[in-house]
RNA sequence: GCGAAAAUAGCUCAGUUGGUAGAGCACGACCUUGCCAAGGUCGGGGUCGCGGGUUCGAGUCCCGUUUUUCGCUCCA
């Protein structure tokens, strides 16, 4: 394990050192979870979209895409439950794992003190032969009085701390009352925590005209909110998708390893409508065209599991994650979610607009059942870079660091070098590059000894190398050399186009799903 | 969020009891070699994370702060 976290730290500085990914801000002593991709890392990232995009949208031909907009109404977030989950001031128990709010904690221990007033009320009713009222009336009896008097303290005690904010006085009330999880049965409390998850913003220029406004803390809400207008103007029929990548923010109380968990974060989301009972099979056949997809890169298939969650959010009925063997353990990057028809509806009860399909088949209406693939653009990328890094030790004691990207993905195609800077040699490579740039990202590169120069292509994952030699300018052949077996083979200039081709094309990668 | 450690050139690091900053690699130019990284010559590059303090003098000692890493915790 600690040699794997060693390797991590060596991806992480290989990212920095060949352009994938760096810390924001990084002059200004950097700005904490936040990362910009460089030169090589958003052609990376671009790749792995396009291969997720068209995976979606060119292979079925019942999912669309859309890009919706990050600011949206702030109502959406009221609907979606966002505002309340992330408001409250919530509390976890270390031993049940489970977290609750800790205002309903105290309330439910008033209610318990109620409880036991009402009992002792009820039973010195009994021996008096009195009514309840009447002992009500009389509070007279000593264990009443006890425990009234410890109501209205403890009434009070929360009330001022509710409406101070005071977080620390909510955790001491629990401490105090010794409340216990009704689960665990323990008192092994965290600090209660104010949970702002999402970033907040204004929209408006004067201040006192201006609305508050929420980053999208995911991306799933603006394709429900678009549902009624892609399905009406697509004219789409159930069942059908809606396919989104874009930006989300998370204000994470911890964002830790690298670009695992970020502020910023990208996701690519697609939300898929189908009829009300037929979602449990969907999500069946989600799950493994999901991990089809993931697969069909050449990974490696013992790197991927399924984890089934056993604890459902409040608006799913099945849920799963595929996880990834990252160097720090089984992590998750991906998750399917059956979210039955819970945000349709909530948008439906707050939008007061009609979120309905009339199913032909059927001959009714109802609101559609809804399954969720949503998967991290950077996490998956943090899996790819990940799982192709390898220091390779050579023949005769020489290592290289290759990373061994699937081709499709690879940012930069090919790399044409003149093997020496003289004799015409780098003319006839830049004609070749020239022909080539059209339809692959190809470098040109004549600095430094042949050698380097394929260990500098290897760093970057570059699948081919085209070396210009004397022979060349005879016979109009080069040598193309592979990243992950370093040999060679003598090809015409003619052949290239294809040769390359048929290796780092998208097509390649998809007609493996298809 | 708590605890610990670290921060000196693009990278990896050295820098003595406090006395005006160094190496290797990388980078640039030129020469040389030419199919799996380290040839020669010359050169550019650092107010030592940032802000205070102690001192005649701070990369070095003290305080604060930022970022990173690790362990808990949290999140999914």
């Amino acid at each position: 394990m600690a040699q794997q976290e060693d390797v991590f730290k060596k991806i992480v500085s290989h990212a920095k050192e060949y352009g994938f990914v760096f810390q924001s801000s990084e002059i200004y002593d950097g700005l904490s979870a936040v990362y910009d991709y460089g030169q090589n890392g958003v052609e990376l990232k671009n790749n792995i979209k396009r291969y997720w995009w068209e995976a979606m949208t060119l292979l079925h031909e019942n999912i669309v895409g859309i890009d919706s907009a990050i600011f949206m109404h702030p109502t959406i977030w009221k609907a979606s439950g966002h505002v309340d989950a992330f408001n409250d001031p919530l509390i976890d128990n270390r031993d049940s794992k489970k977290r609750y709010r800790a205002d309903v904690l105290i309330e439910e221990q008033i209610a318990k003190i109620e409880d036991k007033i009402e009992k002792e009320v009820a039973k010195a009713a009994k021996r008096f032969g009195e009514s309840f009222d009447e002992v009500m009336f009389r509070q007279t009896n000593p264990r009443v009085l006890e425990h009234q008097t410890k109501r209205d303290a403890l009434h009070q005690r929360f009330s001022d701390a509710m409406n101070a904010n005071n977080l620390e006085e909510l955790r001491q009330i629990i401490i105090d009352e010794e409340i216990v999880d009704p689960i665990s049965g323990t008192r092994n409390w965290t600090d209660v925590r104010q949970f702002n998850l999402m970033f907040k913003t204004e929209m408006g220029s004067t201040a006192d005209g201006a609305m508050t406004v929420y980053l999208r803390p995911e991306t799933a809400q603006g394709i429900f909110v678009n549902y009624l207008n892609v399905q009406k103007t697509g004219r789409m029929r159930i069942p059908f998708g809606i396919a989104q990548i874009g930006k989300a923010f998370r204000n994470e109380i911890v964002a830790r390893q690298f670009i695992f968990r970020m502020r910023e974060f990208e996701q690519m989301e697609m939300q898929f409508f189908v009829r009300p009972g037929t979602e449990l099979e969907w999500f069946k056949k989600w799950k493994e065209t999901r991990l089809k997809w993931h697969k069909a890169l050449g990974l490696g298939d013992d790197k991927y599991r399924y984890h089934d969650h056993e604890k459902l959010a409040h608006y799913a009925n099945a849920a799963t994650d595929i996880e990834f063997q990252m160097p720090f353990g089984f992590k998750e990057v991906e998750g399917i979610h059956s979210r039955t028809n819970f945000d349709l509806s909530q948008h439906e009860k707050f939008s007061g607009k009609k979120i309905q399909y009339f199913d032909p088949e059927l001959n009714e209406s109802y609101i559609p059942y809804v399954i969720e693939t949503s998967i991290g653009v950077d996490r998956m990328f943090l899996s790819v870079m990940c799982s192709s890094y390898e220091e390779q030790a050579l023949e005769g004691g020489d290592t290289r660091v290759v990373l061994h990207l699937p081709e499709a993905l690879a940012p930069v195609k090919c790399a044409v070098m003149p093997l020496v800077r003289k004799d015409g040699l780098p003319e006839k490579a830049r004609e070749i590059v020239n022909d080539l740039r059209f339809d692959f990202n190809t470098h040109y590169e004549e600095k430094d000894s042949i050698g380097k120069r394929y260990r500098r292509q290897d760093a970057i994952g570059t699948p081919f190398c085209i070396t210009v030699d004397h022979q060349t300018l005879e016979d109009n052949t080069v040598t193309l050399r592979e990243r992950d077996s370093m040999e060679q083979k003598r090809v015409n200039i003619a052949d290239l186009h294809s040769l390359i081709h048929d290796r780092v094309s998208l097509n390649s990668l998809l007609r493996k799903l298809g």
